[in-house]
This record gives C-alpha cells, structure tokens and sequence, in this order.
DNA sequence: ATAAATTTCATACTTTAGTATGAGTGCCTT
DNA sequence: AAGGCACTCATACTAAAGTATGAAATTTAT
C-alpha cells in the first residue's frame, strides 16, 4: 500500500514536470508542438498501461493467494494442510505418508481431521472447499 | 483477430485526427495550449489503459477457457466428461449417480473410463490432470 | 514446569472407489 | 441390415478411503 501512494505521488510530480517542461518549450520555441504532444502522448500511454497492469494485478492476485488467516480460523494444523495440499495434488494416502516419511494410519488420522475441519465428506469435496476458502492454489 | 485489427485501425485514425485537431487549434488560438495536452494526455493513458486490458486478458483467459480439442483427442465421451465434472464438483459416485438419474454402477463404468483415458489412479489425480490439460475449470 | 496442543501410530471396522467381465438397448453410419 | 459406438446395468471382487478409539511422544504455550 505504501509502494501504491509512494509511485502515485511519483507520477504526479512528474506529470506536473512535464507540463511544466512542454509549456517552457513551446514558449522557447527550440522544439515543435507535435513533438511535445507526441511525447505526452506516448508517456500517458506508457503511464496507462502501468497502472492499469496494477489495479488487474490485484484483481487476479488474490485468488490465487493463500488466505493463511482462513487456515487458522480453521483449526488446521501445520502437518494437516500440508497433507490437504498433497491430497489436492491427486496423491493417494500410501504416497503421502511415503513423501512425508510417515505411516499410512498416520495420514488417515491427519485427513480424517482435515475433512472434519473443512467440513467435507470426501477428499474431493475437501479439494473443492478449500479452493473455495483460498486456502490451496490451483 | 478481425476486431483487434479494425479497433487498432480506427485507433490509429483517431490519434491523427487529435493531431491534426490540436494543430488546428494552437494556431488558431481558441484553446489554451495546457488544456490540449491534458485532453491528449487523458486520451492516451485511457488509450493505454484499454490496450493493456487487451492484452493481459488474452494472456490470462487461456487458462480460464475449456480445451474442447483435447477433450475429442483424449476420446472423452459426452456422458464421460459430465462424469469428470462432478467428480472434480467433488461429489461421489452415488451423488454423482442420482443427479444423472442413472444407477450407480454405471457411475462406476464411466470414472473407470475416464481414468483410463487421463490416466489416472484416482479421481483425485484426474481432477489434477484434467486442470492441466485444461479441460474442466475452478 | 505443567497444561495444552500436535504429531505419531496401531487395530478394527465400515464405507467408497475402482476393476473386470458380460450383456442389453438405442442410435448412427455405411 | 449389420456393425460400431455410446450408454446403461449387474455381479463379484480388490483396493483404497474414511471412522472410531486409544495411546505414546513431542512440541508449544502459559
């Protein structure tokens, strides 16, 4: 938020620069108005493009962030998202309790408690869930 | 692609209609200088602002859009690819089995088929594969 | 340091999921 | 009309997934 009003206040000061700059010139006569005006218009183009690329930036962002307050709103401990995150990469319990160096009963206790916490009857509909709470990235 | 080059087209006419307006105008004097580049500087940075969304929006809608190609290549049947989408919905075969008011063996049938086709293990792993290939959406 | 929470594991069981096989029906195409 | 394809269903399995309970070890917090 700070790098937002930071490189806002930037681009006015700049822009007040330039008109200032054209406005001198012009008077000065040593360039042509089209020239100026090219500038300008190349600029804001310029400027336009930047900060349109922001505001969707931020519109997009944040589906594809992790809410990490959800997760603890939830209840879900350390080792129980990282298995939701195995369970959402289409891993099977066995390849998940080998990937974590874990016994397999291990990773049912640990699912069955994700599923209780989301809400979930399935591993599937826990996938679908926590897409929904932004709490996995697709 | 038609559209792209017809609103690039009339851009390009637009800016040299400014131009020329803006000439047009200094010369003749009934407008502050300051005034014509401010409704230029205006004119481009929305100019910027539209081309950029443009862009970015074909950038980003790929991965947002259905693969209807490699549903025909993978040899998805209509029925089978319903099936996908309910399985990724996060439903089970018997959920799955009463919204398409068939039994659930036939269920059965058809996830065996559509695992075979993505191959896949599990419906988990084929709601990741089937995001890859870009054939269902989240 | 003691309580609370996390992680680990096991056993026993129930419920889904998934495979294999065979078969009937309807639709479209050649 | 006959063959191919998609859809349907059933039976009989095997393999996972998920539940319940209890318990020990470890970590974290108060």
């Amino acid at each position: 938020m700070k790098k937002t009003i930071f490189i806002f206040s930037a681009l006015v000061v700049a822009i007040l620069i330039l008109f200032q700059l054209s406005k001198y010139r012009i008077i000065v006569g040593d360039s042509s108005t089209e020239t100026i005006i090219a500038i300008i218009a190349v600029i804001f183009f310029i400027i336009g493009v930047v900060i349109n690329k922001r505001v969707l930036y931020n519109k997009i962002s944040p589906s594809q962030k992790i809410n990490h307050k959800k997760i603890k709103t939830l209840g879900l401990s350390k080792r129980e998202y990282e298995v939701l995150c195995l369970i959402a990469m289409g891993l099977s319990n066995r390849e998940i309790a080998e990937k974590l160096f874990v016994s397999e009963s291990t990773i049912k206790t640990h699912v069955s408690n994700v599923l209780a916490k989301l809400d979930a009857k399935r591993r599937t509909q826990a996938i679908q869930i926590a897409k929904e709470l932004e709490i996995i990235t697709f």
